[in-house]
DNA sequence: AATAAATTTAGACTAATTCTAAACTACTAG
DNA sequence: CTAGTAGTTTAGAATTAGTCTAAATTTATT
């Protein structure tokens, strides 16, 4: 008896790399630009190309797993997609690290009520200065 | 008596063409780019250059009288300097709306005890689908 | 009027990202 | 296996947003 057709998840178009990149973004604890990406896949993936990672990365994105930040200045940086969070940025030192405000279902619901959208999800940014900055 | 010096305020140094680009964000009630702004000066200031308009956002922005608003695609945008508000994006335009959610001191307040940052500002982005496209 | 300081201009330049077209790989049917 | 085709990767060109530079212009100062 044939094998049943299986359905096609994500993974199964995970080249070597698509997978490459992947495994950067999982690795790395920070946010790293593209470029940052690009550098850090040619330690394994010697013959990969700027190209590649951008079409990996923007594969990656819509399979969801991982995330797409852009902010104030500068390129975009991606982030390996966990849960739902928050961003706050230093103005100091331009640091950008994570963080998760729990009452989100009630601010979406807020957001939407006073914007009149249909929310599909709400993400706060917060500017100030970070605690290595504070110290010094 | 001589009179006496004054303090130099912002409005001092709003050159012919800082003033331009000024009336055009304050004319609009969208969101235009620096591209935008520069097409429309030119209207009135046929002269003005593609330098100068980001040189005077620069300025204005620095005086407080403009506000920039990067997320997502593409270029700045430009708002009028208001109160502090949000920004809801439709996810099917592209068309971005303003908001305020008044609860933001609190916001702020937790924002900065999850995230261990002095907090200057919270901003809050909201991606779902703008009432014109929830009608269609 | 002469000098200095600040601003504007046009165009060259840079950085981030996307596009293009050719080469490569994997899968599909005969 | 073998041709066909669909999808992916590659390198480099092209595009876009924004900055830089140096000369010209304007404004302010003596």
């Amino acid at each position: 008896m044939a094998r049943a057709v299986e359905t096609p998840r994500s993974e199964d178009k995970l080249t070597r790399q698509r997978e490459a990149v992947l495994q950067v973004i999982r690795a790395r604890e920070d946010h790293p630009t593209a470029n940052e990406i690009f550098q850090a896949a040619r330690l394994n993936l010697p013959t990969i190309s700027y190209a590649t990672v951008y079409n990996s990365l923007r594969f990656l994105k819509e399979a969801g797993l991982v995330h797409e930040i852009k902010f104030g200045d500068g390129a975009s940086r991606y982030d390996r997609e966990t849960d739902r969070h928050d961003h706050a940025i230093c103005n100091e030192c331009g640091k950008l690290v994570d963080f998760d405000l729990p009452q989100t279902a009630e601010l979406m619901q807020a957001a939407a009520r006073k914007s009149k959208f249909k929310a599909a999800s709400v993400h706060l940014t917060l500017k100030g200065v970070c605690p290595d900055c504070r110290a010094t």
